[in-house]
DNA sequence: TCCGAAACGATCACACTCGAACAAATGAGA
DNA sequence: TCTCATTTGTTCGAGTGTGATCGTTTCGGA
């Protein structure tokens, strides 16, 4: 009915911004405050708190009530029947890959965004700390996002300062994949994760029930998942008793061209002396190709050599199939947008979030039924 | 301090809709109320209760019953007549008392539970394990029961035991404010619980933002919570680079009776002697008790000595006000719910979940303002 | 079925709060 | 400098929440 009302920020005063700041503050602090209680302690008139519960009231950030105001409380009926302003949120998705793992994540991240009626716009970046702070920042400039779900490097202090730099956006930050400290530089952040460990250990717990004493892992550390999966494979090797400095653990990361299958020769040569009958193998690629590879020395899988690969995306292909830790890639994309839509339409009153979820062991055939012992023959043979 | 005595008569009176919020609340926690017992609680009239219960129940959110009020329920004819719908699932709730700290907790999981369309069971039980397995297991026979939301101690053999048996159970389970190992035991038991390590944490990291260089810890390690907070103390003091051997730590666990005084003089003394300045104090009714032993004893709070309370029932209400880290209870009983719903809904196929929530420092006056230096005047004067 | 105790609600009284109307102060722009 | 828009303060009648009284209704046990 007012032709001439200044919409929201248009022309008041720093002055009034400010003690209405201050008011939430005191109410966050109280949970009710008292008209008369403010007025004096902010040194102004009653009418003037009065006319800034009324604003605040209007924007639902509090319940009036006769004398003083409240936090918002749905038995404020005055406050259910404003409140239909369902509109509808841009959620940025920034992601260090667009071909490999980040695909099933970003899948099930648009089904729960049309779920909740969002929209959610993604983007890829290298895997590296800048550039994953300039695609963000090309989000932020030139699209309109209400919150962020990204999955950056946070080694080292180039990913020690993106994390800060994130914790201060004005938007709410969902991290993918990663976690961060509860600390001081990141305590607004949330974040969903696969526990990577304990999927490692749940393949070494399988295999040490399929009968294998001593259980290696072959890992590729230019992963960022790697890091978890030799954590879960040590700890599940502490729980079982077996002694981790004799179990082979070799990473694949950094070889020369073609020099995989030496290094696999190398892998198997440990094996050997070390008796070892079961391989943990990160990224289900190189299981494939370890597979493979062992197939090619003449050596039984699962019966010389079980493997149980970390991942999930082709080790169904391999001969014999692989049995395979599969994180809940599509889960993580969902459930992030889960926590970033309950963030948008709660505020600030909600707590901050932080999910950990399992991953699942499929079992084929790479992994069923037991070592044949002495295993070390057959090792022996092939080489 | 006794849940009879009306705190919020003495100058504290709530608002009508925090009155009638506070009496959802243990509308929630308990299932029924008499308008009696609640007018002596809140330090109001009766008529103003019956007349809070009438508004409620125009509003369709309770049901009136002679002498009180109760959960709104299908036998209540007055009912508006919007409640065609039965009740999909039941879930059974099992919490270790049903006066402190857990109404909270029962609170936001029935409001949840309604939303989702829920029926929602709640029993009590004693604190030790084999108390809350047998009702448990008066739950799973007599009630037809599709879930199950439990907050067990898991502590020792017996603990380990109850996990076992819970995750073996037919039914989903979630444990509530308690964490389960990933490990093999407990593989399918998913979690909701507050990060206290963090919120303690938060608690030094402000403490030492406010000028303080030497903080202490005062506990109660009967309370299950206690270990974590000393946890999250420790880690804070080693990350500021406080040499924690040089810090107070005292608990006040099995005190005489009467003793509180006498130990409080101890922990002055303490504090005097190491140049303490703060103390985090766990519970915050034991932070009140010692606020007002601090003042009593003539020192300034918190001038001579500031005060962070671990946890936030009471703590508004000692003079001056205490800041306090609260807890996310009502979140903890809703997320608790909303993962049971999920998993009724989802079956097998989604992940387990496993969510830690953060705590929220409100702050008051006993911690705002930094030291007065040297502090160890007005102690050694006090002593 | 009856009876006594308790709970209930209509009414009034009181204290306090609310908001409209108007006035004064402040700041921005012509 | 003036003017106009905005914000803040004052006054006062209307409105609201609460408690006390008291007659009526409801409950539960004999």
């Amino acid at each position: 009915m007012s032709p001439e009302q200044p919409l929201e920020g248009a022309g008041k005063s720093l002055f009034s911004l400010q003690r209405r700041e201050r008011l939430m503050e005191e109410l966050r602090a109280h949970g009710a405050i008292t008209v008369r209680a403010i007025a004096a302690k902010l040194g102004v008139s009653e009418l003037t708190i009065r006319r800034d519960v009324n604003i605040l009231a209007d924007e639902g950030l509090v319940s009036r009530v006769h004398g003083g105001a409240t936090l918002p409380s749905r038995l404020d009926r005055s406050a259910t029947g404003a409140r239909p302003q369902q509109h509808s949120y841009s959620i940025g998705m920034v992601v260090p890959s667009l071909d490999y793992y980040w695909p099933q994540v970003i899948s099930g991240a648009r089904a729960e965004a049309e779920e909740q009626n969002l929209r959610i716009l993604v983007r890829g970046s290298a895997y590296d700390a800048a550039d994953n702070r300039r695609q963000v920042q090309a989000l932020l400039d030139t699209q309109n996002i209400d919150g962020l779900i990204v999955a950056p490097d946070l080694t080292g202090e180039v990913g020690q300062e993106l994390l800060r730099w994130l914790n201060a956006l004005p938007i709410p930050v969902v991290l993918a994949e990663r976690r961060s400290p509860g600390e001081n530089p990141a305590h607004r952040l949330e974040w969903v994760a696969t526990d990577h460990a304990f999927g490692a250990g749940m393949a070494v717990r399988h295999l040490w029930q399929e009968g294998h004493r001593q259980i290696g892992c072959l890992t590729d550390s230019s992963s960022p998942t790697s890091p978890h999966v030799v954590r879960g494979w040590r700890q599940a090797l502490a729980a079982l008793k077996i002694p981790a400095d004799g179990a082979v653990h070799e990473d694949s990361a950094k070889l020369p061209t073609g020099g995989r299958a030496a290094h696999f020769d190398h892998v198997l040569e440990l094996c050997r002396t070390t008796v070892t009958t079961a391989m943990l193998v990160h990224s289900d690629t190189q299981a494939v190709a370890f597979v493979q590879h062992c197939v090619d020395r003449g050596l039984q899988v699962p019966g010389d050599m079980a493997i149980v690969g970390y991942d999930d995306e082709v080790a169904y292909l391999a001969e014999p199939a692989i049995s395979a830790v599969r994180p809940p890639k599509q889960y993580v994309g969902k459930v992030a947008v889960q926590l970033m839509a309950a963030r948008l339409a709660e505020g600030r009153m909600r707590p901050v979030h932080r999910i950990e979820l399992n991953p699942e062991l499929i079992l084929r055939e790479s992994s069923i039924g037991g070592p044949r012992v002495p295993a070390a023959g057959a090792l022996q043979e092939s080489l």
